[in-house]
DNA sequence: AGTGGACCCTCCCCCGGGGAGAGGGTGCAC
DNA sequence: GTGCACCCTCTCCCCGGGGGAGGGTCCACT
């Protein structure tokens, strides 16, 4: 039996938190006084307390907690933990990617980007499409285009993507992938698609994506400044990709962002 | 000038995001009509935009990325920002050990606490002592420890520490290293103190320190089983760490809990 | 010149995981 | 029996947004 002081200083978990715990149904004092309201532990609850209290330092939200300490069977533990790790992992690329690119936004002097304009006729490649949440681009991105690798044989150009801008701005949206070739087929989910014709701002990213926002950004400061709007996905073509090479600093991306003339002016 | 919608398509960040920013004069418009409160942004806003982003995917307090933003000097920048890459540095070891100490916490049948009950009588003692922040302590302790290597020519023992309750639960508290030593000297910070007497409950951790509360949870639990109750600092004793191994299994602290029976019983 | 629909505005409430403090009741050792 | 540390509940605050209500504006097409 232990008041809520001494169990607070047996797992250095905060009175206040403890007691937070109890309302959540984390952790259940072993016997609650009627009359008075006080919280009594048992020594055996120090192990929970302890499991929480690292699950929180992991970020793991209370509900998550609650079924991860309510699922008797410790291999459904171990699998709800794996996950959480797994998420962890994830979260801790994206850390690497805000990094990377932060440096060089904070750069001293940017490389001044060099945009294109382009029109690009409409063309038929062979493609794989999906609405896709933006956190699941990558995965399915890499299976949408190990399947259009068996489907085309003779492609005539480098692959690349077309990402809707909803992706962004609602976190889903339509992507598909294609692959040119001259005579697209129809196998599994890869269908022939005729892609429209449009006038691309075209710039090329250079090396890992992990920064291509700040390219983005560039390419999208161009475009404003040369009183111009965005209409329509944003297409990729991968010039040079990891399946070319596995120097991350000789990748290619190609961004196309489809753009029409706000006001037509009369400057050269 | 991109209204408020636009601008958000080319920073991927949200109209509402956006809005709060300005709000919070992180990023104000570039001109606001006063008639219909209507946000336009400039497309040289977007590298801004984007750095905040970038920080904010980092957990950088808004309050802490105004900062930044609002220092002129490049060198300065890049100051702020190294020290919260730090602090991010100092996160992940974080995770990392909750990660350890996860681990043991829901390893299938964890090894029985071995305690020893010990009568500690007073020693005096070479100590440093002082006011720390918990999560200041690791540092104190590396400075405080060479300073005592250098006062201490020819110890009697293996260096320890004294760490108070309050550290925990209010996240501050008095900390104390030692090195026991004939003759205590007083130069520097290093001072004679004499040890009360005590009686420890008394265990030791095994290798790295990464799940030590787990350790510390086992014998709370085994102080409360025993009816006893906590009186005083916690006594960590070093009795191999790294200064005499690089391999962490061989690690050995030694836990001492001071205690004082509850309830007298009568059981032998 | 109207009109429809996309766009924009402000305001308020919600979330999680606590921290701070008020105001008042209890346990227990001396 | 009394002092004081301890415990209780309650309300409000923080951050960094999300959701939605209710209403005004812009602009391209008719």
């Amino acid at each position: 039996m232990l008041a809520i002081g001494e169990f607070s200083r047996l797992t250095h978990l905060s009175v206040r938190t403890l007691r937070r715990y109890h309302d959540a149904d984390l952790l259940v004092p072993a016997t609650v006084d009627h009359a008075t309201g006080y919280r009594y532990y048992e020594a055996d609850q120090i192990p929970t307390a302890q499991v929480i209290h690292r699950l929180r330092e992991l970020d793991v939200p209370l509900a998550d907690v609650r079924r991860i300490l309510g699922s008797p069977d410790a291999a459904d533990r171990a699998v709800l933990v794996a996950e959480h790790l797994q998420r962890l992992e994830a979260e801790l690329d994206r850390t690497r990617a805000a990094v990377v690119s932060l440096r060089r936004l904070l750069a001293p002097e940017p490389a001044p980007v060099r945009v294109d304009l382009r029109a690009v006729p409409a063309t038929t490649v062979a493609a794989v499409e999906a609405d896709v949440a933006h956190d699941d681009v990558l995965a399915w991105y890499a299976g949408a285009m190990a399947e259009l690798d068996v489907a085309v044989t003779a492609p005539t150009g480098p692959p690349g993507g077309l990402y809707d801008n909803a992706l962004f701005e609602v976190g889903r949206g339509h992507v598909l992938v294609f692959r040119p070739v001259d005579d697209p087929p129809s196998v599994g989910r890869v269908r022939p698609v005729t892609l429209p014709e449009v006038e691309l701002a075209v710039t090329t990213h250079v090396g890992e994506h992990d920064d291509i926002d700040v390219t983005y950004g560039e390419l999208g400061a161009w475009v404003a400044a040369n009183a111009l709007a965005v209409a329509g996905p944003v297409r990729e073509t991968y010039l040079v990709g990891p399946r070319d090479t596995s120097d991350p600093s000789a990748w290619r991306t190609e961004i196309g962002w489809p753009v029409f003339r706000v006001a037509p002016t009369d400057q050269p």
